[in-house]
DNA sequence: GAAGCCACTTGATCTATATCAAGAAATCAA
DNA sequence: TTGATTTCTTGATATAGATCAAGTGGCTTC
């Protein structure tokens, strides 16, 4: 059983059948450290797992950067909007590293519930558990402080403190990367 | 057609046949100024439609009450994590003013694609929607000062600001009510 | 292994926003 | 109406976090 597969499993509880149907769709794709997965206005007409490596997704502003998110092994990885209404992308996706992903066109994503009656109810359920993923994320932005926010991130992704630039952990928790140092020293003694 | 039923059409594309179809489903309820639409730790085995009246969606920590979102006439209220999951809520939904609701029970909820064949795909594109609204929301968080979340809100609903206790708004934006008052005063010059 | 480039740290200072404390205004209750 | 709450404003002050400006220490590249 490949990776995503075994990660399908845990996620949507297919049975074996269904499971081997819905990787098939998905080919293996690698993206190397700096190019792109997306870019802003273009149309997104993929989802990806991710298998190995990492993508930031962010925005540049006039003066800045702002990440909005790092995907790791184990995430998909999409513009939803973009998937789903066929607009725009609004975010840049970028390989941080060289990276490994699994990549379904929007066609094949679109034709899924042909071949697996429960998809609709399985995307619905997965949808649903990205948008109170979310919730969580805005409520922590209304009740935290920065710090909290750090040792929040810290305790469920310990990983991505080695392995990612500082910089974006610190603009994707929404501070500066010396406010983030200044935490993570203050944490480490 | 009732407000339900032109909200139904403009939002979901509806066949006038479909829209019946769903909106049969809705009861009518009242919930009165202070009353509780669904409480933290309760199941949350309901959607509703707001005709009109104010609900707010809101959390009490030790030394403060966290406002995370104000629904008005024409949204759609519910946990949406304890709709589809069926976990315990994880919000209180309180009534600012006397609020009438169109609502549906969970058990009917969940068989509406027995009777609308398109109700999976257009469940779909709802909860995306959402999602794709809370990104934006965290965006704001991320790139944005108080001043500009101010702005940005009340270009977006204005009423808003006439309607509910500016508290509230403040909470929601993720500064306190001096603040936002600052803000207003300097706004309105 | 020197040169250059990043990423990160650290200190000094600044500023947006929070906190604290009163008062004014609005709303509610009887 | 009148008093009692609650909400909003305003000022004074405090503070979390931002900004600015040098460093430092790795990596990379030739």
């Amino acid at each position: 059983m490949t990776d995503l597969e075994q990660y399908l499993q845990t996620y949507f509880d297919f049975t074996q059948t269904d499971l081997a149907k819905v990787a098939a769709f998905f080919k293996p794709e690698v993206i190397r450290k700096g190019e792109f997965y997306l870019k802003i206005g273009k149309p997104c007409q993929k989802l990806s797992f991710l298998q190995s490596g990492m993508l930031r997704v962010f925005v540049d502003l006039e003066d800045r950067e702002v990440t909005q998110w790092i995907s790791t092994k184990g995430y998909f990885i999409t513009d939803l909007a973009g998937l789903v209404f066929s607009k725009p992308s609004r975010w840049n996706i970028q390989a941080l590293t060289d990276t490994a992903v699994y990549t379904i066109d929007k066609t094949d994503y679109d034709s899924l519930s042909k071949y697996i009656p429960r998809w609709p109810e399985t995307e619905k359920l997965f949808i649903a558990h990205c948008f109170s993923t979310l919730e969580d994320r805005v409520f922590s932005f209304l009740s935290k402080t920065a710090e909290e926010r750090y040792n929040m991130l810290f305790e469920s992704n310990r990983e991505l403190f080695n392995q990612v630039p500082l910089q974006y952990i610190a603009s994707m928790l929404g501070m500066t990367p010396e406010t983030f140092s200044r935490i993570r020293r203050k944490q480490l003694n």
